[in-house]
RNA sequence: GGCCCCAUCGUCUAAUGGUCAGGACACCUCGCUUUCAAUGAGGUAAUACGAGUUCGAUUCUCGUUGGGGCUACCA
């Protein structure tokens, strides 16, 4: 039998990070074991709709690499309008427009006893929860529409009485189901509510359309966030009254704030975008939440989306939420960041450059020198500039922070004009950080300074700053003339 | 309030009856070093609590406490 999973996020804003691992899981577990992964937009709720979430969600899931080309990907048709291609044909997994097959589901529930509709105002509902929260009374719908008779409940429906169809649960017994990763749980029937199946406006509820529509998409695994494990029993009920077989179940932890509160927006960046838009690497994003509740059982941490799949196990995964950890997707992100070639990290580090960069124009192996002279410094991409800066603007120093610590001003007097016409005689052609730190250690060593009293001015003068990388690689990236320049203008401040 | 889920260093976690309770991040110390970063070596730090089962519990059972989720015509 093939693995078949999906994720189904609510286009009602950004995909969160959250989502993004409840993904990822599903993800893996489909293409681990050669199956499939689907996407399906459940855009039922048109209150919390947002007009660019799903596109939103898609590109998010795109840059993290778990859409790839050639199975899902956002396509855009004739009218513009964007349109999920699965597999490769045009599926239309998007719930909105598939009303009509809920619809008649429902109908088929009702007509066998299962629901029923409901004529209740808001008014009713809400009074009756307040009566039974104030009696201290588990807060549920009491029955009062299910002892209607159907056929006048129909009539009315049909008269276009304003109503919803709710799930008839069972009074006695208990429903219970083997999860994946929590094993067995059970609940009593009679605590579980008469849900409302389809609303008085004719979309379904999540409860009917995720059953209805898992079951058609013949999904064998729903991986989700823990917060469904209480609504299963519904969707079990509903399986057992339409005579399906149903799916497992691997209900995940949830991840948490610092103070172990469900992660939010309150206390820092929630949505994948923001992580993009701060210079987060997708593989160190993906690498660190697939962490957050998994690990494969030995001390390795680096994980690409490909060893993943490979090692991925349900049965690893932990049943306690995780804190979402700045720390360590910070740590993730560096490992990342070095792991990168100078060529690939120009391309990724352009777009947060590019204002920082204006009109000058540089060769992209000029560019690989500048922008590796940060790589193993900063933490991000969005940090780049910054740390930069003072190759593209020779910031403003004091005089005094040309010396070292250990030595004078009047040795930074007499060592910065020798060093400069040490410099001056080595050729642009020779001019990379091997021939330079050769050649100005000689020069040290011979004229029996000590190397900080010649470095330290020499790495302020071309950096004018108090850290900095070292002084070869930064004249290398700047090229001989403006460091050349930059000398000038420290032994200027000297005199 | 009711129901459900969960519980190992500050954080992510390993160890499913016998380990000096291991690793990673963070933190601290030392080394390297012109600064920072990187890097090397080392260090501080945990089984929530109480019973029970057992020769022996992080591990199994029960209870307590704590945290979380659900309790909508939201997902």
């Amino acid at each position: 039998m093939i693995v078949r999973t999906r994720f189904a996020p609510s286009p009602t804003g950004y995909l969160h990070v959250g989502g993004l691992r409840t993904a990822l899981y599903a993800y893996l577990l489909a293409k681990q074991n050669k199956g499939q992964f689907l996407l399906r937009i459940e855009d039922t709720d048109r209150e919390r709709f947002v007009a660019d979430g799903t596109l939103n969600i898609l590109k998010s899931l795109y840059w993290a690499g778990i859409i790839p080309d050639e199975g899902v990907k956002l396509d855009a048709d004739a009218s513009g309008e964007n349109q999920i291609i699965q597999e490769g044909k045009k599926g239309s997994y998007i719930q909105s427009e598939r009303l009509e097959i809920y619809q008649k589901y429902a109908q088929e529930l009702v007509a066998k006893g299962h629901a029923y509709y409901c004529f209740c105002s808001s008014e009713r509902l809400t009074a009756l929860r307040e009566q039974q929260s104030r009696l201290k009374q588990p807060t549920s719908y009491d029955g009062l529409c299910a002892q209607i008779n159907p056929q006048e409940a129909q009539k009315r429906a049909l008269a276009g009485e304003k109503c919803v169809i709710r799930l008839k649960m069972p009074k006695a017994g208990e429903t219970s189901f083997k999860d994946l990763i929590r094993g067995s749980i059970s609940v009593e029937n009679k605590l579980v509510d008469d849900q409302v199946i389809i609303k008085s406006d004719g979309y379904p509820t999540y409860h009917l359309a995720v059953v209805v529509d898992d079951h058609l998409m013949e999904i064998t695994h729903v991986v989700r966030g823990e917060e469904w494990i209480s609504s299963t029993p519904k969707h079990l009920q509903l399986y057992e009254y339409f005579g399906w077989k149903p799916p497992q179940f691997a209900h995940l932890p949830l991840l948490l704030n610092p103070d172990k509160s469900k992660l939010s927006k309150r206390q820092g960046d929630v949505a994948v975008e923001d992580y993009r838009q701060k210079g987060y690497l997708p593989e160190a994003i993906l690498n660190f939440v697939a962490f957050l509740g998994w690990n494969p059982g030995d001390d390795r941490e680096i994980f690409s989306l490909k060893e993943l799949i490979k090692e991925f196990s349900l049965e690893k995964v932990g049943k306690a939420g995780a804190v979402f950890n700045l720390e360590k997707l910070n740590w993730y992100n560096k490992e990342y960041l070095k792991r990168l070639t100078d060529e690939e990290l120009v391309k990724l580090a352009m777009p947060f450059l590019e204002k920082k960069i204006g009109d000058r124009r540089y060769e992209i192996s000029e560019l690989a020198k500048i922008i590796a002279l940060e790589k193993e410094r900063v933490t991000t991409l969005a940090e780049l500039p910054e740390a930069l800066s003072f190759i593209f603007d020779l910031p403003k120093y004091p005089s005094d922070l040309l010396v070292w610590k250990k030595s004078s001003a009047e040795e930074v007097k007499k060592v910065l004009p020798e060093l400069s016409e040490v410099l001056n005689k080595i050729s642009v052609q020779a001019w990379t950080k091997e021939k330079l730190e050769q050649k100005v250690g000689e020069w040290t060593k011979e004229n029996n300074y000590s190397n900080g009293a010649v470095l330290w001015p020499l790495r302020v003068s071309v950096s004018g700053q108090d850290k900095s990388p070292g002084p070869f690689e930064i004249m290398e990236a700047l090229g001989k003339e403006e460091s050349l320049t930059r000398l000038g203008t420290a032994l200027s401040k000297m005199v």
